[in-house]
Order: C-alpha cells, then sequence, then structure tokens
DNA sequence: GAGCACTGC
C-alpha cells in the first residue's frame, strides 16, 4: 500500500489483498462496506442514470467523495465495458493515474494491469483484459493521434480537470468534437464547484451538472486584521503562537521556496529547543521536490511522543502529495508561478497572489483528520477582492511547440480557431508555430512536414529535443543522444545536501567535462551502467539520485523503442562508443540552434539575435568555465537575473551550418 | 557571479 496518495479521494487504508481464501474473502467483505460508507455510494443511481441519459456530466466531486475510484467501477458494474469498450479516467498527475489504480484493482480483486490498468508516459501497465484504465491527461491525448475517435471507450472521464493542465484543456476542446460524432460516447468531467459553471458553459445545454459531499471536517479560516510585510517572519510567529495556544495536531505551512522554507525551519529549530518545563516539543520538517524521497517521506512518520510536527512545505502540499493529520494549515498567500513572455520568449518564475481555488484547497487540508484552523496572512478583504478565482490556465503562460506538434499530427489545420474553453494569446501560438518551422517540422504552408514533422510528433519529448534524436542517426551518435535526451527528461540527477554541499560538489566534479552539462550527464550515465553497475549505493556514494538514474535507463530504452517504430536504426546497446564528443555536440546544435549565446567579456553571455544578457546557471558547468559560444536548453528568468540551464560550448559556424536559413537573416548581428 | 513553484508528453 502506499501512503500519502495523491489523489485525495478516498479516505480509509486496509491491507492489500492478495492472500488465499477465507482472510480473502473477509477482506473483500470490508471492502465493500468501505466503498459503501463513501459519500458518493448514495448517488450510484442517479449518476448512473444522468450518464446513460446525458452526453455529459460536470461532477462536482468535493474531497473524499470517492468520484475517482468508485465512479469507473459503477459503471464497470453495470456492464457498460461489455461490449469490450473501457472506461478511462485522466489524471494530472502519475502518482494519482498509477495509485488510483493500485487502490481500485485492489477492491475489485485483480492485478494492477488486468481489468484494472494505467498508463503513464514511458510506462504502460494495461492489458487486453483491461477494462478500467486510468492514465495521465497527456497519455490519452497521444492516443488521440492513433485512435481520433476514441474507438475503444465507451465512456472518458476527466478528473480534477479544474486545475486547467494544458492536456485537460486541449483534450475538452478535442473531446467536445469526438462527442458529436460518438453518440454513444459519455464523458464526465470532475471540477471544482468555482470551475463547473464554465465547464457546462463550454459543453452547451445537454450537460448535467451533478455535486457529491465530500468526507471532511469543518476547517475553521482565520485572517490577519493587518496586513504583514514579511510573510516569513509571520509564519515563524504564528507557528509558534498555535503551538503555545493551541490543542495537539500537526502544522503545514505554506511558503514559495525552498530559501523561504528553510529560514523557517532553522528558525523553529532556534526558538523552540526543548525546554525544562516539559513543553512540547516543535518538530520542524522541511517539503519540496528537491528533497530526495527518502528525507521526502520523513513527514509521513508520526512525530515523537510530546512533540509537534510542523511541516514547511511549498506547493507540493497542496495537491500533490497529502498528510494525514494535519489541523492547522499556515497559507502565506503567495506561490511560485511559471509565465513565459512571448515577446521575449523567455520563461519566469514569479511569486504572485495565489487563486482563490488555491487558497481553498490549502485550507482543505487541516481538515482531513478531524476539524481544523487554517491561518490565512492576509486580510479577508484581501482573500474577497484581490485573489483572482483560479490560477491563469496553463495553455495560456507556456511554450506551445510541443502542444501544437501534437494538434497538427491530429489533423488540426488552424490552431488559432479552436473552440477553447480560454483560447490561448496569439502570440503564443505564432511563437510555437515559427519555432517548428525554423526546426522543419513544418512547412511554410504550416503544414507537418513528411518526413520529420510527421516523426517529431510521435515522440514524447520536447520538440528541439525530438529533432535532436531524430537527427543522430545521420551523425551517427544515435546511442550517445538517447543517452542525453533520457538523463534530460528525468530531474535531480545531482544530489545537493544542505549540510554537505562542498563533498557533494566535488563527487559531481569527477563526472564533469568542459564541453558542457548534456556531454556531463552522458558521462554520470555511463559511469553508472558501467564502472556504478547500476548499483544504488554507487550512486549513493557520489551523491547522485538513484532513482533518477534508474528511471533514465527505461526512459532510454523507451526511447530507443519508439525510434525503431518509426524505422531508425538504433545501436544494440550503450557499450562501447566510437564517436567523439565533437559529433555529439554538433547534433545537439541541430535542435537547439535558436537557443544560442555568445560569451562577454564579463562571464556573461549575450543571446544571438538579441541584446539580451544572461548568465550560466550555478548548477551547470558553463558556471565555473568559460566558452565563446555555447547553446542552452532552457532560459529561466530568476529574480533580478536570467539564467541559462543545460549549457554545451559550440563553435559559431555549427551555427550556420545547421540551420543556414534561421541564420541567414541575422548572420550580420551574430 | 551563487542557486528552481509544481506538473506532464
Amino acid at each position: 500500500m502506499s501512503y500519502g496518495i495523491n489523489n485525495d479521494d478516498d479516505a480509509g487504508p486496509y491491507t492489500g489483498l492478495r492472500t488465499a481464501s477465507v482472510s480473502a474473502q473477509f477482506k473483500l467483505a470490508s471492502i465493500r462496506r468501505q466503498r459503501e460508507l463513501l459519500p458518493i455510494f448514495r448517488h450510484r443511481q442517479t449518476l448512473l442514470y444522468i450518464i446513460e441519459t446525458s452526453p455529459v456530466l460536470i461532477l462536482i466531486g468535493h474531497t473524499g467523495s470517492g468520484k475517482s475510484t468508485q465512479l469507473t467501477q459503477y459503471l464497470y458494474e453495470e456492464g457498460w465495458t461489455s461490449e469490450s469498450k473501457a472506461i478511462a479516467c485522466t489524471q494530472p498527475r502519475r502518482v494519482a493515474a498509477t495509485s488510483v489504480a493500485t487502490r481500485v484493482a485492489e477492491e475489485i480483486g485483480c492485478q494492477v494491469g488486468q481489468v484494472v490498468g494505467y498508463s503513464i508516459r514511458f510506462e504502460d501497465m494495461t492489458s487486453e483484459n483491461t477494462r478500467i484504465k486510468y492514465m495521465t491527461d497527456g497519455m490519452l491525448l497521444r492516443e488521440l493521434l492513433v485512435d481520433p475517435l476514441l474507438s475503444r471507450y465507451c465512456v472518458v472521464m476527466i478528473d480534477e480537470a479544474h486545475e486547467r493542465s494544458i492536456y485537460t484543456d486541449i483534450l475538452l476542446c478535442i473531446l467536445k468534437k469526438v462527442i458529436r460524432k460518438r453518440k454513444d460516447l459519455r464523458l464526465i468531467i470532475s471540477s471544482a464547484t468555482l470551475q463547473a459553471e464554465e465547464f457546462a458553459n463550454f459543453f452547451g445545454p445537454d450537460t448535467r451538472i451533478a455535486s457529491i459531499e465530500g468526507k471532511m471536517y469543518p476547517v475553521d479560516i482565520l485572517y490577519l486584521a493587518e496586513p504583514t510585510e514579511d510573510y516569513v517572519e509571520k509564519t515563524i510567529q504564528t507557528i509558534i503562537d498555535i503551538h503555545n495556544e493551541e490543542p495537539e495536531g500537526d502544522i503545514l505551512a505554506f511558503l514559495t521556496g525552498r530559501k523561504e522554507i528553510n529560514t523557517v525551519v532553522e528558525a523553529i529549530l532556534d526558538r523552540s529547543a526543548p525546554d525544562r518545563n516539559n513543553q512540547a516539543r516543535l518538530l520542524p520538517l522541511p517539503l519540496h521536490a528537491f528533497l530526495p524521497q527518502d528525507q521526502q517521506n520523513r513527514i509521513f512518520d508520526p512525530a515523537p511522543e510530546g512533540a509537534r510536527k510542523v511541516i514547511i512545505s511549498t506547493n507540493i502540499a497542496e495537491a500533490s502529495v497529502t498528510i494525514d493529520g494535519i489541523v492547522y494549515v499556515i497559507d502565506c498567500g503567495y506561490v511560485k508561478l511559471r509565465a513565459y513572455d512571448p515577446a521575449s520568449k523567455m520563461e519566469s518564475l514569479i511569486v504572485s497572489p495565489v487563486s482563490k481555488a488555491a487558497a481553498i484547497q490549502r485550507a482543505g487540508r487541516a481538515g482531513r483528520t478531524k476539524p481544523g484552523k487554517c491561518f490565512r496572512l492576509y486580510e479577508s478583504q484581501v482573500a474577497e477582492t484581490i485573489l483572482p478565482d483560479i490560477s491563469v490556465p496553463e495553455i495560456q503562460r507556456t511554450n506551445l511547440a510541443g502542444p501544437i506538434l501534437q494538434l497538427k499530427s491530429l489533423g488540426i489545420e488552424n490552431i488559432a480557431k479552436l473552440d477553447m474553453i480560454t483560447p490561448p494569446p496569439v502570440e503564443l501560438v505564432a511563437n510555437g508555430l515559427e519555432l517548428l518551422y525554423s526546426l522543419g517540422a513544418l512547412d511554410e504552408y504550416g503544414k507537418l512536414t513528411a518526413g520529420l514533422g510527421e516523426r517529431m510528433a510521435e515522440l514524447p519529448l520536447d520538440p528541439m529535443l525530438s529533432k535532436v534524436l531524430l537527427t543522430s542517426s545521420s551523425f551517427g551518435c544515435m546511442g550517445e543522444v538517447l543517452t542525453v535526451a533520457a538523463m534530460m527528461s528525468v530531474e535531480n540527477v545531482f544530489y545537493l545536501p544542505e549540510d554537505n554541499h562542498t563533498a557533494a560538489e566535488m563527487e559531481h566534479l569527477k563526472f564533469t567535462v568542459d564541453e558542457g552539462d548534456h556531454l556531463t550527464l552522458y558521462n554520470v550515465y555511463q559511469a553508472f551502467s558501467i564502472r556504478g553497475k547500476r548499483s544504488s549505493k554507487w550512486a549513493h556514494d557520489k551523491y547522485l539520485n538513484y532513482k533518477a538514474l534508474s528511471r533514465a535507463g527505461s526512459v532510454r530504452n523507451q526511447l530507443a523503442r519508439y525510434l525503431d517504430k518509426l524505422g531508425a536504426k538504433v545501436p544494440s546497446s550503450t557499450s562501447l562508443s566510437t564517436v567523439d564528443a565533437e559529433t555529439i555536440r554538433k547534433c545537439l546544435v541541430s535542435g537547439y540552434f535558436a537557443n544560442a549565446a555568445k560569451m562577454q567579456p564579463d562571464g556573461s553571455f549575450k543571446l544571438v539575435g538579441s541584446e539580451k544578457i544572461v548568465w550560466a546557471h550555478p548548477s551547470s558547468v558553463m558556471f565555473s568555465r568559460s566558452a565563446e559560444w555555447v547553446i542552452y536548453s532552457e532560459l529561466m528568468e530568476l529574480g533580478e537575473k536570467t539564467y541559462m540551464i543545460g549549457i554545451t560550448k559550440i563553435e559559431r559556424d555549427w551555427l550556420l551550418e545547421s540551420a543556414p536559413d534561421y541564420y541567414q537573416v541575422r548572420r550580420g548581428r551574430a
């Protein structure tokens, strides 16, 4: 059993099945009882009737209602899947797809991958027998490429649609077309209250809305009487006040980033040393995505006798990680959001006010096990007037090259004319089209190019990286580039502990090469596979993330399979490398030529084609090295500065060789 | 010169 299940729908842990005979029967009985106790059970017949009679159902299912695990089973029990059709249920997160599938498989009493399965990128746990299929929303969009009418499904449920992931938005747009052609298909959109009306308007008059209560305890919301100038300091004070004045119960505080979290953790350690009055201690625990898994798991350990747990977290605890036993929530009122500026083609992380939807979600974290309190570090009139209902949907603030490529592959030519819930700004679309054209994926009429564009759309990677991978055969370095691409697709390869920073950096240095980050990643993977024999101890000793490295191995295999399907000649193993580093770097330029920069005398870089000054990110090997010309895989504005992340040293001539058309007009400036 | 919210294909 997993704990901290990420779709927090379904309360009530119980031990897994798969034991034999008598005890299994008893557990089955208890599972049935548990299912019947969920709030959704009372509405079983009503919901089935609505689904039977109307094409679209908007389901407002509050936390703990059981919608994600039960509705699919009701439909299965009712015989919807009898004509070899299946039920699809999408989730915006991989962990949710896998953990909900695991739970439902247990409830039905089958192995995951049989009647109940899941499908996420690089991992397909389904079979011919699968009738209830959980999947990430992006995977369903990929399935549309090969099965445009989703003919293998009788019901599609888009769960957590209110989160408005880019894939959810695109799916809803396409599904609206699909249900016009497939009268037998049923669509269920699960949403929070704030978005339900908007979805209903989008799908039109045949849409029904239903609401199911959740299994939640009341949470008192408290506001500041006066605004605070320093929400970090206020968080510290509030934690101490709660600890001194409120009855027992763990605390969860939301802040925007790692730095703030560390500040608060240290302050709490300083100010709440165990005292002589037998006063209960405070046990502060940081939580953010950069922590390795074993440290993240510490938040689930019960606090020692007489201590109160305080989890200081980023947004990760808002929807991705669920912790039981939280009674007090502190909401600083802000969140870091990624924004994309089409004019400068740059991404930035900006601290912004939370949305009302997010604030509600944060408060709800206090009411999972008993009545709780939420301390909002802002005034009530701010909550009512200033905070937006929801954050800007992802489709309006992200690079659209990849999604556009997929839509083109679906035969949708005019992206601008799509019927979207909220259409993307035209500049974003123009931007994506321009990039795809320069990569050779689209021709001058905006049509997918026969060889390259079509194959790029098949690969589940950023278009620039897809281009590199597909070009690699002509450079004779496909094996090496497969490794680089796989390593770029996993996160946090290098582990930098807060307390042992320099030791870790010394170890990492042993893999570093002057040519830059991409070849350094290649080195790490080779060392892990050959010298390290893929052992976790080896990885741990080198301050490398074992989970990330093993995943890179499986991603590499999957990518090789994709390329094989596309007719490429994939080298058999990672063994002996015969190409030199220069070939790999040239191959990288074939996809990343638009991301070029030239070093300035002061160590900063000037972007090619603009006057913009950027810096090597401190995590890059190029931070402490020099290279006249470089390409980068990502640009990110953080605070005052803009950083390049993922940098490789190149020669100026390679840019002109790789993309003569692209650089012809800019040659003077380059 | 000094550091990335969170997802996903």
